[in-house]
DNA sequence: AAATCGTAACTGGTTAACCAATTATAACAA
DNA sequence: TTGTTATAATTGGTTAACCAGTTACGATTT
């Protein structure tokens, strides 16, 4: 039984292992940035693994930035030297996942600075896209149904009109785990959400006049309510 | 000639094209959260692409959280409603690589909070790592050699400290563009390089001593001077 | 000795067959 | 009719063989 445990690893626990070995073999045989890694197939026999493993663990690191697989040639060590890429590889090592009260705490960061951004750089079309999931959110909300969906969409639509992909990424990542997080608590009650219409049309008015301190401001009051909500109901997790 | 223009797509666009094919299918069967979609093997069919694209669109639905995977069972809409799942497919489909100036605005932004946490949340050992990155740093500067990794590197311990792992994960995405980009630019010269030892040290006094604003305030020194290097020397790209 | 060419080994990527677990189905029993 | 069980089909995941492009190297020619 207690040989199961010990040798019983889930696939995440795999992949950690061989990003680990794969940091150990950097530097034992000193790779420089760009130079090239040992194949897949000798890194699944060296490290008594699947090719498929040693595969996934490769495409994380390429997704942080650190590898990069070029087809029919090797894998690279990329250019950010080795001692940015042991520091980073031991923080990857030791991310754990995000917690809702991180996720929210990060959306309102993000979500003040989108509003400031858009209110400088909005489109026309960017305008009409708003207005449009607005409206949405509007009608759902009057005909007392949830609305949930049509607020963050809203949301999404602000920081879509911030011209900043890197934000952009970040929100459509984070925008599922409040959702599930958000119906999951019953955040949005029906009191909640018809003051919600007034505070959305604040901040769709302030985008539309180009006042960024304004945007921020309103998209502020927008989130004290919620914050204070959240943090009142439902303290925990 | 133009044929093969036309029907060549890269991987990257069949995937975009898998991915909008799955959106309309789930449209027209009405599928609602929770909902199984077809098997792999019957999309791959339906699609006419090989199992293994489908698979990689359905993954990278996945690390959006618009669906699930369950072994031997199969793929189900996540708990997100059809409308914020059609919209945030739209969003995802139309993203863009990010640009070097968006990197830089996000950093900076993530980087002021995360000064302030860090200064709420510290504990001994963060400050510990906190000291060993910013001496490695010292050590660097003063031999009259490049840090760049070092000076990304302590403030990574600081988005460490933070505890905030969200923040955390996109402070480790974002890193690796910074870096090739500062090299790429010679961004950080030996001058700045000096003034970064001081700024550093007061960022690092500010965290120790718990006071937020202080630190937040630091970290704005910190980058104004950077943020003024960049515009001026390479505005363009 | 130097340059060129061709061959053979090696690369990451792709594919189709296979696997174990789950699920649906239908036969059977109560 | 209802509940149970055995079985067959289906699922996502895994694997090993295969592919096309790249690279290394040595034979050959000049």
């Amino acid at each position: 039984m207690k040989l199961e445990i010990l040798t019983t690893n889930d696939s995440e626990n795999v992949q950690k292992k061989i990003i680990s070995q794969i940091r150990d073999l950097i530097n034992y045989k000193n790779l420089e940035p760009g130079d090239k890694l040992p194949s897949e197939r000798m890194l699944s026999e060296k490290f008594e693994v699947s090719r498929g493993n040693i595969r996934e663990a490769i495409q994380k690191l390429e997704f942080y930035g650190l590898l990069k697989s070029i087809p029919q040639s090797g894998t690279f060590v990329a250019n950010i030297g080795v001692i940015a890429l042991n520091g980073m590889i031991e923080d990857i090592l030791s991310l754990e996942d995000p917690d809702f009260k991180s996720l929210v705490e990060t959306r309102i960061l993000l979500e003040l600075k989108t509003a400031r951004l858009a209110a400088l750089r909005r489109t026309e079309d960017d305008l009409k896209a708003m207005a449009e999931t607005l409206e949405a959110y509007t009608n759902k909300v009057k005909a007392g149904e949830d609305a949930v969906q049509e607020d963050l969409l809203f949301h999404l639509a602000i920081a879509k009109a911030s011209k900043n992909t890197t934000i952009n990424t970040f929100m459509l990542m984070i925008t599922p785990g409040i959702i599930t997080n958000f119906e999951k608590y019953h955040v949005c009650d029906k009191n909640l959400a018809q003051k919600g219409i007034q505070e959305h049309y604040d901040i769709y008015e302030a985008i539309k006049n180009q006042d960024p301190q304004l945007a921020k401001q309103k998209m502020k009051d927008h989130f004290s309510v919620l914050y204070q909500y959240c943090y009142n109901s439902n303290s925990e997790k």
